[in-house]
DNA sequence: TTGAAAGCGCTAACAG
DNA sequence: CTGTTAGCGCTTTCAA
């Protein structure tokens, strides 16, 4: 086979064979192609043009086994919490989508890893097979003790979700306890005083988040109800379902603090089909922001996290940890975007995405 | 450090500890740790129980590069039509987690890459640089030429698109005409007759359900309307904006046929936005099937694509060019789910997923 | 400024 | 059944 403008074509090139076409050794090549100063420029230019000639790439399997490092971060999503095995939510494609783009930019490679296994070792694997430098975590699960186990003597994990006092890990995340109150302090300020929680209180963002519910509740002097509490998991359809049991169980409401976009548009179908109209007789606030919760009807009011900055966070912190520091753990400001849903009461907008009116907090701390 | 119970430490045991500890050679370990039947049952107990002990795991990066292969496949996103730079389709995420669930299953790796360069060698980067064994591309985007240019020496390629007359490549994905033309023979049923087309026509899957739309219009006896195609891009935001340009148009029409489930929902909110209601005054079909669409309001009826098939057989097929093979291109069977935004008529279901009436189309061919 | 040689951690002939 | 040996393709001392 001709070696000539060789692509594509799982590369029989090596590094030797540049090295034997130019005339020199292996070890003057790989300086050239490495751009180092030891080499003369003129070996250099050589080297580079008979290497772009014969379509010869460095092979980075060998280089990184070499060089003992992988340039690649793995991407977990653990999926212990999720009876339906399957990422249905727009938002954690958002996050995925920043990190692969803040990864990309410094070069490193993604790995993504679905868990559902019930493995103990589920994340200990991943990480001791040596298939990558560091670990970025989609949201902790039900898995905050495995994570902190493993957490204690590998450092270079980094974890999307919520900050829990005494971890030893990094996480980046939205402020859930000030984001739940901020949603629930506004349906309160429409007059709402029955305001149900739809979310699963096993995983640590929805715990805060419905921490900030009973915040804000008892600020206005009103007890919180454990009728109105309803597990809903992520997944349109498992909220759905809880929904439509909160109805039917005659537990009176006036408003619906969901805890993800995805569970607040499924809550509004269960009413709308049994008569009940949003935002005239209920309020209902979503959590994430997702792009379609601006092109729903009726537009929904919601917490927006900032996947762009959450995933570049995400990144650099991991990166910190690889350079051996120890990042402090992340909390991005909280955002209470208001739309129709909540009963905003003014006529429609002609731009959703950005006409909606902005509540920012003041938490844009770093801790 | 002591080495005892090693986990989550950058392993810092190799095989050669193993086999000292356990007075054996490193070929012995290895073909023990391999389950090779070459080897003496005690011994390979003796030695699995030092190597847990130890907590020994091969090291993947090391195995793979002696075996001169990554196990890794790569999934790439090409960009280049897409101008906000953003995977902002649930669709692609319900695909993604689909082909990462296969892949798992058959023991490959992973690798996510965004591709928004615009560098020609884009693909061929990807490959030559032996990062993965093989490629996975969701979506042709506006890239055919670049992709079929690859594949005619890369072998190992399958694409999640079109099947384009004359193309060098595997594809799988759904009978793109003929669920256009059922969606719009549909509306036709329903009484409609000025229907618009929304969608990227310079994306092959767009173009074919572009086919679909003008087939069943002609079927019909209506000569298909330029003034009725919208130029809608992927993206919620940039479909809203041509739905607005429709209306404001003065062009009448009392359908939409939109080419994802994403721009009907823009496309139904800028109609609501101004008084025109769905599906009263206006009919809209969708495409995608994602799970949102049996929750937004009105439930929207739509063209499934089965993502789960969809992503067994995109790993099914890449799997095959690996062994050398050349798989045929695959055109998933395409079903018609109809709910409420064509003017379905019926009152409203209880359980929106599974109570949708279907209609199901003869092809489940694999060509 | 360049080359020779060693070796990353593993597997697979080949030879006992 | 087991050990010895020879690399995979690359980087990096060390010596010239």
């Amino acid at each position: 086979m001709n070696k000539t403008a060789q692509t594509c074509t799982g590369q029989a090139v090596t590094m030797s064979d540049v090295a034997r076409l130019a005339g020199v050794s292996k070890s003057t090549v790989s300086r050239a192609l490495a751009d180092s100063p030891l080499v003369n420029s003129q070996t250099r230019e050589l080297i580079k043009s008979i290497a772009r000639q014969h379509g010869y790439k460095v092979n980075l399997k060998a280089r990184n086994f070499r060089l003992r490092q992988t340039h690649t971060i793995a991407v977990v999503i653990p999926l212990a919490h999720e009876a339906e095995q399957h990422i249905s939510d727009p938002f954690f494609l958002d996050l995925l989508g920043s990190i692969a783009d803040s990864l990309t930019d410094s070069g490193y490679d993604l790995l993504l890893t679905k868990e559902a296994t019930d493995r103990a070792s589920w994340l200990a694997d991943v990480v001791d097979t040596q298939r990558c430098d560091g670990v970025i975590l989609i949201g902790q699960s039900s898995q905050q003790e495995t994570i902190d186990q493993v957490a204690k003597d590998f450092r270079k994990l980094v974890v999307w979700g919520a900050q829990l006092p005494g971890q030893h890990y990094c996480t980046v995340g939205s402020d859930n306890r000030l984001g739940g109150a901020m949603a629930v302090r506004h349906l309160l300020g429409r007059g709402r005083r029955r305001i149900a929680f739809l979310g699963n209180k096993a995983l640590p963002e929805i715990a805060l988040r419905h921490a900030g519910w009973a915040d804000a509740l008892r600020e206005a002097g009103i007890r919180p109800d454990p009728l109105l509490e309803v597990p809903a998991h992520f997944g349109a359809n498992a909220a759905y379902r809880s929904m439509v049991a909160l109805i039917e169980n005659g537990t009176g409401f006036d408003a619906v603090f969901a805890t993800s976009d995805v569970i607040a548009m499924a809550a509004i179908r269960a009413m709308s089909e049994r008569g009940i109209t949003v935002p005239d007789d209920v309020s209902v606030v979503g959590y994430d922001d997702i792009t379609m919760a601006a092109y729903y009807t009726p537009a929904l009011t919601t917490v927006r996290q900032d996947t762009a900055t959450g995933g570049r966070r995400l990144v650099e912190c991991l990166l910190a940890t690889l350079r051996g520091e120890t990042p402090a753990s992340v909390i991005l400001p909280t955002e209470l975007i208001v739309r129709r849903s909540c009963g905003a009461g003014e006529s429609y907008q002609n731009q959703p995405t950005t006409s909606a009116a902005r509540i920012n907090s003041p938490s844009d701390c770093q801790r």
